[in-house]
DNA sequence: ACCTAATTCAATC
DNA sequence: GATTGAATTAGGT
Protein backbone atom coordinates (compact mmCIF):
# COMPACT_ATOMS: atom_id res chain seq x y z
CA UNK A 1 0.00 0.00 0.00
CA UNK A 2 0.85 3.64 -1.24
CA UNK A 3 1.74 5.19 2.47
CA UNK A 4 3.34 9.07 1.94
CA UNK A 5 1.94 11.06 4.47
CA UNK A 6 3.52 14.43 4.29
CA UNK A 7 4.66 14.88 0.59
CA UNK A 8 4.70 18.62 -1.17
CA UNK A 9 4.90 18.87 -4.63
CA UNK A 10 4.14 22.41 -4.73
CA UNK A 11 1.46 23.22 -7.85
CA UNK A 12 2.60 20.56 -9.55
CA UNK A 13 0.57 17.28 -10.44
CA UNK A 14 1.77 14.09 -8.00
CA UNK A 15 2.95 11.30 -9.31
CA UNK A 16 -0.08 9.85 -8.36
CA UNK A 17 -3.18 7.78 -9.90
CA UNK A 18 -6.74 8.80 -8.52
CA UNK A 19 -6.94 5.38 -7.26
CA UNK A 20 -3.29 5.66 -5.11
CA UNK A 21 -4.38 8.85 -4.03
CA UNK A 22 -7.89 7.30 -2.74
CA UNK A 23 -5.76 4.28 -1.13
CA UNK A 24 -3.26 6.78 0.26
CA UNK A 25 -6.52 8.17 2.06
CA UNK A 26 -8.19 5.40 3.38
CA UNK A 27 -5.23 4.05 3.85
CA UNK A 28 -4.35 6.83 6.43
CA UNK A 29 -7.32 6.57 8.03
CA UNK A 30 -7.97 5.01 11.50
CA UNK A 31 -10.89 2.88 10.61
CA UNK A 32 -9.80 2.22 6.95
CA UNK A 33 -12.38 3.72 5.64
CA UNK A 34 -13.66 7.21 4.67
CA UNK A 35 -16.61 9.02 3.30
CA UNK A 36 -15.70 11.32 -0.53
CA UNK A 37 -15.46 14.28 1.02
CA UNK A 38 -12.81 13.01 3.70
CA UNK A 39 -11.35 11.66 0.58
CA UNK A 40 -11.67 14.95 -1.21
CA UNK A 41 -10.32 16.51 2.07
CA UNK A 42 -6.71 13.91 2.17
CA UNK A 43 -6.05 14.95 -1.30
CA UNK A 44 -6.48 18.76 -1.38
CA UNK A 45 -4.84 18.83 2.41
CA UNK A 46 -1.33 17.84 1.19
CA UNK A 47 -1.63 18.41 -2.71
CA UNK A 48 -2.11 21.99 -4.07
CA UNK A 49 -2.40 20.87 -7.11
CA UNK A 50 -5.91 20.12 -6.47
CA UNK A 51 -6.68 22.75 -4.64
CA UNK A 52 -7.87 23.52 -8.73
CA UNK A 53 -10.47 22.05 -11.24
CA UNK A 54 -12.37 20.44 -8.25
CA UNK A 55 -15.55 19.36 -10.59
CA UNK A 56 -13.12 17.91 -12.93
CA UNK A 57 -10.82 15.33 -10.63
CA UNK A 58 -13.76 14.91 -8.34
CA UNK A 59 -15.93 13.42 -10.80
CA UNK A 60 -13.16 11.20 -11.89
CA UNK A 61 -12.02 10.04 -8.62
CA UNK A 62 -15.85 9.19 -7.94
CA UNK A 63 -15.82 7.52 -11.49
CA UNK A 64 -13.33 5.44 -9.93
CA UNK A 65 -14.53 4.44 -6.69
CA UNK A 66 -17.76 3.18 -8.65
CA UNK A 67 -16.28 1.56 -11.56
CA UNK A 68 -12.97 0.09 -9.73
CA UNK A 69 -14.18 -2.80 -8.07
CA UNK A 70 -11.00 -2.48 -5.23
CA UNK A 71 -13.38 0.09 -3.63
CA UNK A 72 -16.04 -1.52 -1.82
CA UNK A 73 -18.96 1.14 -0.43
CA UNK A 74 -19.56 0.34 3.62
CA UNK A 75 -23.39 1.85 4.22
CA UNK A 76 -22.93 4.51 6.76
CA UNK A 77 -23.95 3.30 10.30
CA UNK A 78 -27.06 5.23 11.69
CA UNK A 79 -25.06 6.25 14.81
CA UNK A 80 -22.63 7.93 12.53
CA UNK A 81 -25.29 10.01 10.50
CA UNK A 82 -23.82 12.27 7.59
CA UNK A 83 -24.25 12.09 4.20
CA UNK A 84 -22.98 9.52 1.13
CA UNK A 85 -21.46 6.10 2.22
CA UNK A 86 -17.96 5.30 3.34
CA UNK A 87 -15.33 4.01 1.14
CA UNK A 88 -13.13 1.32 1.50
CA UNK A 89 -10.04 -0.94 -0.15
CA UNK A 90 -11.19 -4.65 -0.70
CA UNK A 91 -9.09 -6.68 1.20
CA UNK A 92 -8.25 -8.68 -1.45
CA UNK A 93 -7.03 -5.68 -3.27
CA UNK A 94 -4.14 -4.62 -1.27
CA UNK A 95 -1.51 -5.92 -2.89
CA UNK A 96 -2.74 -4.18 -6.34
CA UNK A 97 0.17 -2.01 -6.69
CA UNK A 98 2.64 -4.52 -6.56
CA UNK A 99 4.69 -4.90 -9.66
CA UNK A 100 3.29 -1.53 -10.91
CA UNK A 101 3.76 1.81 -10.06
CA UNK A 102 1.58 4.72 -8.46
CA UNK A 103 0.77 5.65 -11.55
CA UNK A 104 -0.73 2.82 -13.55
CA UNK A 105 -0.71 -0.75 -11.97
CA UNK A 106 0.12 -3.85 -13.73
CA UNK A 107 -3.07 -5.39 -13.80
CA UNK A 108 -6.53 -3.62 -12.97
CA UNK A 109 -8.53 -5.72 -9.52
CA UNK A 110 -11.34 -7.10 -11.03
CA UNK A 111 -14.04 -9.64 -8.97
CA UNK A 112 -15.15 -12.26 -10.72
CA UNK A 113 -18.99 -11.92 -11.69
CA UNK A 114 -19.95 -13.83 -8.48
CA UNK A 115 -17.63 -12.89 -5.78
CA UNK A 116 -19.25 -9.54 -6.85
CA UNK A 117 -22.51 -10.18 -6.52
CA UNK A 118 -22.26 -12.00 -3.54
CA UNK A 119 -20.09 -8.89 -1.91
CA UNK A 120 -23.50 -6.82 -2.71
CA UNK A 121 -25.56 -9.21 -1.29
CA UNK A 122 -23.84 -8.77 1.94
CA UNK A 123 -23.81 -5.16 1.72
CA UNK A 124 -27.16 -4.68 0.54
CA UNK A 125 -28.33 -7.08 4.11
CA UNK A 126 -26.23 -4.27 6.05
CA UNK A 127 -28.38 -1.58 4.63
CA UNK A 128 -31.20 -3.34 5.39
CA UNK A 129 -30.05 -4.32 9.14
CA UNK A 130 -29.20 -0.85 9.55
CA UNK A 131 -32.68 0.70 8.11
CA UNK A 132 -34.31 -1.24 11.12
CA UNK A 133 -32.10 1.55 13.33
CA UNK A 134 -32.86 4.70 11.07
CA UNK A 135 -34.16 7.34 13.02
CA UNK A 136 -34.94 5.49 16.05
CA UNK A 137 -34.78 7.46 19.52
CA UNK A 138 -36.13 4.98 21.79
CA UNK A 139 -34.29 1.29 21.93
CA UNK A 140 -35.71 -1.49 19.60
CA UNK A 141 -37.27 -4.35 20.97
CA UNK A 142 -34.46 -6.79 19.94
CA UNK A 143 -35.70 -9.80 21.65
CA UNK A 144 -39.29 -9.12 19.18
CA UNK A 145 -36.84 -8.20 16.25
CA UNK A 146 -35.06 -11.31 16.44
CA UNK A 147 -37.25 -13.76 16.29
CA UNK A 148 -39.31 -12.00 13.41
CA UNK A 149 -35.75 -12.59 11.36
CA UNK A 150 -35.21 -16.00 12.59
C1' DA B 1 3.96 0.25 -32.07
C1' DC B 2 1.01 -1.98 -29.04
C1' DC B 3 -1.72 -3.08 -24.95
C1' DT B 4 -4.65 -1.58 -21.64
C1' DA B 5 -4.89 1.33 -17.34
C1' DA B 6 -6.24 5.93 -16.20
C1' DT B 7 -8.67 10.14 -17.15
C1' DT B 8 -12.31 12.89 -18.89
C1' DC B 9 -17.02 14.20 -20.33
C1' DA B 10 -21.43 13.75 -19.35
C1' DA B 11 -26.02 11.50 -19.20
C1' DT B 12 -28.78 9.41 -15.74
C1' DC B 13 -30.45 8.08 -11.31
C1' DG C 1 -23.60 11.37 -4.25
C1' DA C 2 -23.19 7.16 -7.11
C1' DT C 3 -23.37 4.56 -11.52
C1' DT C 4 -22.39 3.88 -16.23
C1' DG C 5 -20.78 4.32 -21.01
C1' DA C 6 -18.04 6.13 -24.63
C1' DA C 7 -14.10 8.49 -26.12
C1' DT C 8 -9.52 9.98 -25.27
C1' DT C 9 -5.04 10.16 -23.06
C1' DA C 10 -1.01 8.19 -21.54
C1' DG C 11 2.34 4.71 -18.83
C1' DG C 12 5.24 0.89 -19.64
C1' DT C 13 7.32 -2.57 -22.39
MG1 LIG D 1 -16.38 -0.03 -6.57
Amino acid sequence: MPRPSRESYGDQKPPYSYISLTAMAIWNSPEKMLPLSEIYKFITDRFPYYRKNTQRWQNSLRHNLSFNDCFIKIPRQPDRPGKGAYWALHPAAFDMFVNGSLLRRRKRFKLLKSDKEILENELAALTNINRIFFRTTKPLPWKLVMELLF
